[in-house]
DNA sequence: CTTGGACCTGTTACCGATAACAGCTATACT
DNA sequence: AGTATAGCTGTTATCGGTAACAGGTCCAAG
């Protein structure tokens, strides 16, 4: 039913390949002919066949993005950011969420290989299976990561330094004062593992004991602190200062604490991570630890089309590492001392 | 590089076509044959072309997604609601932000065309330009509107009645004991329109005047909210209520009007519409109107697959509505008074 | 006048799958 | 035994493009 090149080609009275030649701009064509082609193509509304073009180029012109979790805006804003960059360069983005279930992202990615020129990929993955994605890259798949990195994986990686972010946060708490700080950590990907490791090291810098009942496995979304904070509560003995994992654990944590009728940043100082979108709007302004996520995204998506390109990346630029920096709102009461 | 069918037919020894049918699940092949050749499949990894399979088929298990706003919370549960339907059947999400720019979304709707089975689509733009679409579906192509439709356009449509979400938005107010509401109006859509004649709709029914100078031409995105409030701040003269087309507008408006040093819910009443995610977190919890973006995007879908499956949808079914609420929190005082 | 080359256009084959049909083999039935 | 038929497998053409190469035309230079 739609036009294809064979219906333009019989109209004008040329061979296929003339107006094929005509559509994509080859020098190799008379400018009179290609004037004719291309107005009956406008003509007819001819639209090409992006799957037969894919078939016999092997270029889709489509770039997958795996995401943990589209409500998340932290990954809605990196998303936007891979857009902003591919768009122009004719890309269109084929974008899934993996709701920050492992089991799902490997058959997913597999399935984005195939219809695609190249993966951005955040992975929910632990840093010990990414078997999978080594054998993809030997094989030739184009994948760059972003935000939550693999480490001994052969393949350019944009993220900030997860175990500074940790630190950082932690540290703060501690400037304020406190020496039993809580940690609602997320699960068993590179990001989380940094972020409790800079927990531990700005514990150490400070020479305060690690203490383990004070780290409450929750998860990374909104629905993991909600319910973490609420066991814990009920539970008893909330430390007065706690360094959720993400900003959307630190959220869900925070309605939890104000549901048990404690006072956020008064009762219970809570530190989150991401800085995400509406976090200044909260009842309780979060106070988080920051890094650009359009840079995180923009970057990522320019290190997949060189790498789709063919051009070898320099070893410098494989590993972006974008620098985190403390966002102080009223979460952490801080803004009483003032 | 990647392993075809032809390469598992000669590990095999049996034809292109014979593969195709064990990995097909077709009924012509014995049960021995099958069990060789997926096995030989599973042993080389095989995965199959689907630009290959779409040129031959027809059929790219692709469905196009088209939103205004990805970075709007009100759509990201919407595109997850699409994917909890569309994947559980096999189809991809090519997801496409048209940041509520109405010139881009014609040829982003026609590129997305060429390589769906279907198309679901937020529309921004104004019900006069349905033209375009109008020629796409007399082609034949297979589309769904969804939360921003356009009358008279032939194709099934799940949407809320926003005439009626704008006279409930602004019935509130005025029960509050408000007579002078403002209105921070959208673009030319048609959730634009219908939400400006709800309000229009409840100042009749109380007898208010209406008053063209408490319409604040704006938009749909936060942006546009925070810069239209602060225009007006500067004015002066600012309603004492506010209906605001929807609920980023309305969290923008909030951000000017705290910068203005005035307090949301005591010097100015906001109600919102949509009930976006973290509505009830804000500072000032929002007051709006609600219905459910879930439903929207799983019926949206389960239109879209109908009409994909060559199934006529029965005339009832082409127009779902959902019944809008309102959801009374903070901004507009109400609580003042309990 | 011939010849070389620039410049344009057409032909053929192929990308990797599937549809449609043709053909072969066994079994069952007369 | 002969034949119909079910059941499986192979062949060929095709989807709509593009790559690679093979011409053909025309002008300029020798």
């Amino acid at each position: 039913m739609p036009v294809t090149l064979a219906d333009i080609a019989r109209e004008v009275g040329v061979s296929k390949m003339t107006v094929s030649r005509a559509i994509n701009n080859n020098a190799l064509i008379s400018p009179k002919t290609r004037q004719r082609v291309l107005e009956v193509a406008r003509r007819l509304n001819y639209q090409p066949n992006q799957h037969a073009r894919a078939l016999a180029t092997n270029r889709s012109y489509l770039i997958g993005v795996v995401v943990p979790d589209l409500m998340n805006l932290y990954f809605a804003e990196v998303a936007r950011a891979i857009e902003s960059i591919a768009r122009p360069a004719g890309f269109q983005l084929l974008i899934c969420s993996t709701d920050e279930d492992p089991t799902r992202e490997v058959g997913e990615v597999e399935a984005l290989l195939q219809r695609t020129d190249g993966l951005i990929i955040s992975s929910v993955l632990a840093p010990t299976d990414a078997g999978a994605y080594r054998k993809m890259i030997r094989d030739g798949a184009r994948i760059v990561l972003v935000d939550r990195t693999m480490r001994n994986l052969n393949c350019p990686a944009v993220a900030t330094d997860n175990v500074e972010v940790g630190r950082i946060a932690t540290d703060h708490l501690i400037s304020l004062g406190h020496t039993r700080i809580g940690h609602l950590s997320g699960d068993a990907s590179s990001v989380s593992n940094d972020r409790l490791e800079g927990y531990k090291l700005a514990l150490l810098n400070h020479r305060i004991r690690f203490d383990k009942s004070l780290i409450m496995s929750c998860g990374l979304l909104e629905s993991d602190g909600y319910a973490a904070m609420r066991k814990w509560i009920q539970k008893g003995d909330v430390p007065r200062a706690i360094f959720a994992v993400n900003d959307p654990a630190a959220i869900g944590g925070m309605k939890a604490i104000e549901e048990g009728g404690l006072k956020i940043g008064e009762d219970i100082a809570i530190v989150g991570a991401g800085n995400i979108h509406y976090g200044d709007m909260l009842r309780v302004p979060l106070t988080t630890v920051s890094w650009s996520r359009a840079e995180m995204g923009q970057q990522a998506a320019q290190l997949l089309m060189q790498s789709m390109a063919g051009e070898t990346i320099p070893a410098k630029s494989r590993n972006v590492s974008l620098p985190p920096e403390l966002v102080i709102r009223n979460s952490c009461g801080a803004k009483r001392f003032r």
